[in-house]
DNA sequence: CATGAATGAGTTTTCATTCAT
DNA sequence: AATGAATGAAAACTCATTCAT
């Protein structure tokens, strides 16, 4: 049920029409209102009321957008998990190595659940309902979340074959880092300020990093002899 | 708002009468009925008719034990909280070393969750409510599981001030090893059956014990040198 | 309330202007989307949209046209009552006899409402709401309904002047073929195919011719033959 | 879904408990709650409330002792079936002749619905969404129905066989009656008061006896008298 | 004229909680 | 103490009608 969301499937629309724009910015305006609704109350809490005085229309009009709750909580979680891949994405994408990859994937994660709180709220609810669903993954939301950490179990997996980091299950590595990240973005997003975000970064990733080095004694050395990692 | 429902204050009852003895057993079947329930269906979708059925009681008789869902659910996370509290200590208390400490950690803490999958549930669910609630910190809840932090916290202390382990954060430290466990769980219990525990364990406490040693080429040969350590 | 829309007043209209024409047919278009419509649900389950859907315009177009979903449904069921009561007056009135003009009367109608069995259903429907309305008597719908009752009357009590037939009430004659009549056109509609038309006009016909007819020595004799039956 | 109203099915309850009592006082009072509303309003007029109100219950208990708003409606038209149907088969056992069933067929069946206006308001309403369904048959009210009309059925084929009428197909015959009782009975509800119940049987059972009677040498030789007729 | 987006009153149904027995 | 019938507040969803474009 997550994603799709084409109202007025346009065959190829050169331009859109007034109306268009119009349709477009209420479902955009219904759509971050339920992301702020859902993520302070949760489903089951959440009225569709709450959902359209927060997005300025009367209650009714809310259907002619989506079909029903369901529908609009799978569409917020759905564009919240998108906008998050892509971040994802990027930060592995840019990174030269492994070593850069991981605090890239951290950041940015977390930099993203702290710019949408409210999002991050329904992700971790999210989480917990897949959890007590029982139904080993299956999902429309697991399948979003595994996409985003199979892009790191590849960035791993590749490390390992060019011997960049000892040998190690890329899937469980990549899902221990999925899960610091988690728990780092969590005490961030309740911290509320007092959370010196790249001093927790750096920590993760150094602990991770050791934890993944070969055992050569050398460890972060690696680090020094790529000085140009940033740029 | 955890805890602590006695009905009858018990401060000086000399032995338990008949009546103290039902009380009890309603109370006890109450609560593990209130587990199952809110695991399987979340506290919003939990009714208290399910509740009472699965205990064996008329609806309106919950409310001889309990004065709101809110209160049975509060008294049900506790319980499980306080029980997995237990194992946690004394995983943590048996261990010689930090070494031998965050294994027993994880595979305690993940033990109690596969044998109590409701609970499971609900802690997971509870976490995020715990997030969403916005508050920086400050609920029954919070404290409760920083309480269980808090050993790991004081054990990983005590490791950096013997020089066990490198100069880290142990705060920072304890949570990420708690993260850590709490997606390993997660895993564990969807994963119903085909899920490895003890490789997985194995690989985690690898990862972190890596990350936390002292730079001086050793690693893992701390252990090599403790080959009794299991015995 | 039934019948009787005409927006524009027609009074000494010399030719119909394009404007007209063209609102001449969409109330056409509206009248029958509706019939179909209110046919196959019901008033109340029947939406607007539904109407003009398979009026192939806009939803708030239709309030240009009739001012209310009642009026629409007036005027719906006025229309094919009119239709109706051209068929049966023809009937009647082309029959040389009323041994004629009864199969007539019902093959009439009967052929009527298997052509139009979406107004045969808003038909029936409005017979058993004027029925529940308690009102004795009183509607547009009713005054509708007694006028083709009463050309069956008046032919019934013309024979029964020209002796014809034998003295009766031609109200009650009347209303009882009509009863025939509607029973009988709801089973031909029911029925879908499996229907023998012709054979059931006849049967009815004759039963009813029979039961009209005068004595020829017999009839009710054998009711006085028979003078203990109450007992 | 009409019928079958055991909402504690007991074994072979000895004696009702005074919750039982209880219990089918509040089934008995919304039943005929809901038929008089039902009755009033029609299916999709009538609100709950209104039906809890009329059983001076509060809205929510209504659903104690009916699932569904459609549950209600199918009890209240199977109830007022079935003692309808038991009127019309005592009305039928009794008569020791065609000739008397049929006053007494249509007397007990009118009677039953004057004295039951919502019933007979539901009856109808109900015969014109079967109409509607468009589905030949197959609804559990039709198959009501067509029980009692075969009761008639049956004592005409008895009446045929004996030779007490002419030879006609029995179930047309029963379908005449029962169609004319329908009518009829609706012009009794409707007018309420100024109607000779007596008479108006005494009409009816006239024509359609007449209309049965075996030939005695006229009949519908008149009609092979005008060949003519239809040219 | 035509449109269709917007409105909000109204309906069914659920369920925590109370209380008479 | 135990019961479970009764309550009524609350929420999702529908749709006739209006009105700005």
């Amino acid at each position: 049920m997550l994603g799709h969301h084409n109202h007025h499937p346009r065959h190829a629309q050169p331009r859109p029409t007034k109306a268009d724009v119009i349709t477009e910015y209420r479902r955009n305006a219904l759509l971050h209102a339920a992301i702020q609704v859902f993520g302070e109350h949760g489903f089951d809490c959440a009225t569709m009321e709450q959902i359209a005085q927060r997005a300025d229309v009367a209650k009714g009009t809310t259907y002619l957008y989506y079909r029903s709750k369901q529908s609009i909580y799978d569409a917020a979680l759905s564009y919240g998990l998108t906008e998050l891949d892509e971040r994802t994405r990027d930060a592995i994408d840019r990174a030269p190595s492994l070593q850069d990859a991981i605090p890239a994937f951290v950041t940015a994660r977390a930099q993203y659940f702290l710019e949408h709180r409210d999002f991050f709220n329904m992700y971790v609810a999210a989480v917990a309902r897949q959890i007590a669903s029982a139904r080993p993954r299956a999902s429309e939301f697991q399948a979003m979340v595994d996409r985003q950490i199979g892009r790191l179990e590849q960035a791993i997996a590749k490390a390992v074959a060019r011997r960049e980091i000892r040998h190690v299950d890329p899937a469980s590595a990549a899902q221990a880092i999925f899960d610091l990240t988690r728990g780092f973005a969590a005490r961030a997003v309740m911290s509320d300020r007092g959370f010196d975000l790249s001093r927790e970064v750096a920590f993760v990733s150094a602990l991770v990093w050791k934890g993944l080095t070969r055992d050569k004694g050398q460890g972060t050395r690696q680090k020094r002899l790529r000085p140009d990692r940033g740029a």
